[in-house]
DNA sequence: GGTTTGACCATAA
DNA sequence: CTTATGGCCAAAC
């Protein structure tokens, strides 16, 4: 990491697109990791994804809109994010199923696809 | 500077 | 349903 200011959140360029991208995701609507990596050039980055929003702390990025391809939301460890993330799903609008997942078929954002 | 890891994904069994 | 495997690439160790 940035080991010149820990407040300085991120100057990595990475995690900029991602922010970027997930902050055009509207309330009540939800992303995948795979579709974010796809808009930022290659489906194969998902993981980078997550590792970038984990970075991200910052309130103008709604990452708990950023779930998995699974309508789940992930969390390898961590599960007091998890709670907070459905929580703030569900107060947007997000409804889960009694498995916990969300309908990505209707929640899933597009990213301006024409 | 090589090895391990990771908020993933698709596929196979 | 679960578990395993390969892939891809940046950070952490």
């Amino acid at each position: 990491m940035e080991r010149d200011d820990p407040d300085r959140v991120v100057s990595a360029g990475f995690h900029e697109r991602v922010a970027a991208v997930v902050r055009t995701v509207p309330a009540g609507r939800v992303t995948t990791y795979g579709d974010v990596a796809t808009v930022l050039g290659s489906p194969q980055v998902a993981r980078h994804v997550g590792w970038a929003l984990a970075a991200m702390d910052r309130p103008d990025v709604p990452w708990h809109r950023v779930i998995n391809a699974q309508g789940r939301i992930s969390a390898r460890g961590d599960t007091g994010r998890v709670e907070v993330q459905h929580a703030r799903l569900v107060a947007e609008g997000i409804r889960f199923d009694a498995s916990g997942r969300v309908d990505l078929r209707v929640f899933r954002h597009r990213f301006e696809v024409d």
